[in-house]
DNA sequence: ACGTTTAGATTACGATTATAATCTATACGG
DNA sequence: CCGTATAGATTATAATCGTAATCTAAACGT
């Protein structure tokens, strides 16, 4: 959890440069979009954020309209760089990641799908909306490894891609849902891991209880 | 959303009978149970609640020790009553319900497990049992269908319905993540429901799109 | 070099929050 | 039939919320 500002150079609370103000900016958005993913939306104020950030609350709507702002930006940041995690990777060695007991544990660095889905839903339609275009990047991003095939072969593709997202998003979620030490948490994972990987690797073998 | 509250039979503010508190009581839950999965825990106040279900908020004490503790009531009768929404119902036909439209816009009618898993995963640890207590009800409802089978089959059966109420569950989080009116919300639950169909009915055959 | 812009701190505001105390009237136990 | 326990209304409280105004000083444009 983010915690530390720089102040770069003075020690008498200087101002800070333009380029300054921006890493901020990025900065808050970055930690808005761990800290909401621990917390939830309504879970985070916005003094909680720019403490974490390491600033007062007052500066906050210098930076952001209003804190729904920064709820559809951190989506978008958190959407984005999930998407980035799962870029190069094999389907295979993304699904034994993504159902991993580390990921699970990992509520602010993991999936922002997984971990915001249930609230985005009860969100107004602009964020949604991120969380749709969050989504469709998160299927291109799995969509490298299906060379040049023909129109119907894609349109299976695609049909995979979205029935393996809405699988592994489902199992982190159940997951998440039982007890920290529960034998359960950790069945649903390898039950679901399992079984999602005899849809890639066609011997469906058991893979070492990691 | 339940609103009205019935005063037996008396006119001019009448206190209740034990058994009417009791009542009460029980209408607060289912209350909570709905607004809760509508609006999650963090958006709903004892206020709202109790003004929902017909009272003043002031008497909440009265019933429960904390918020906390009717949050853990709420979910405990909603889990059971999705549970027993999908009892005695074939496999097949309660995924082709689930993965439905009509579910998928009904949130505080819907499946406990779609609606608040997310949020359950930052609560409490007795609430996380409580979540626990509701996957195995709802497995052990789905279970119905497999007959008196061997040890080895039995452990199948239940890693199956493990995955497929993981895989059920994660389709709805994700297609409720999405505009209301999102061609990608209606694909997600066409293309999962077809998918997990499959698994059940080994034609595989594409459902008729309703 | 000087005046303006502005990032961020400080302080303030009104609304909402969970929880609690008080009050009232009735259902209940005897 | 009378005293007590209590469900629910009313009111109160302290904290927290999102948002905004004010202030300060340094970075910026010219």
């Amino acid at each position: 959890m983010l915690v530390a500002a720089f102040v770069s150079g003075g020690e008498s609370q200087m101002k800070v440069t333009k380029t300054q103000a921006r890493e901020n900016r990025a900065r808050i958005v970055e930690t808005a979009s761990t800290l909401f993913r621990e917390r939830g939306y309504d879970g985070v104020g916005v003094a909680d954020l720019m403490a974490a950030a390491g600033f007062t609350h007052g500066g906050f709507y210098k930076h952001f309209r209003s804190k729904a702002d920064l709820m559809a930006e951190a989506a978008a940041s958190g959407l984005s760089q999930s998407a980035a995690n799962a870029s190069g990777v094999a389907a295979a060695a993304f699904v034994k990641e993504y159902l991993s007991r580390k990921h699970r544990d990992a509520l602010g660095d993991g999936c922002t799908l997984a971990a915001l889905s249930g609230d985005a839903a009860r969100q107004p339609e602009s964020i949604k909306e991120t969380f749709a275009a969050g989504i469709e990047n998160q299927l291109a991003t799995l969509a490298r490894e299906d060379g040049d095939v023909g129109e119907i072969a894609k349109r299976e593709a695609r049909a995979k891609r979205i029935d393996t997202l809405a699988h592994l998003v489902g199992a982190i979620v159940l997951s998440r849902a039982c007890p920290d030490d529960s034998p359960l948490a950790d069945e649903i994972l390898e039950v679901c891991r399992t079984r999602i990987l005899s849809h890639y690797d066609p011997k469906g073998k058991k893979p070492n209880g990691g």
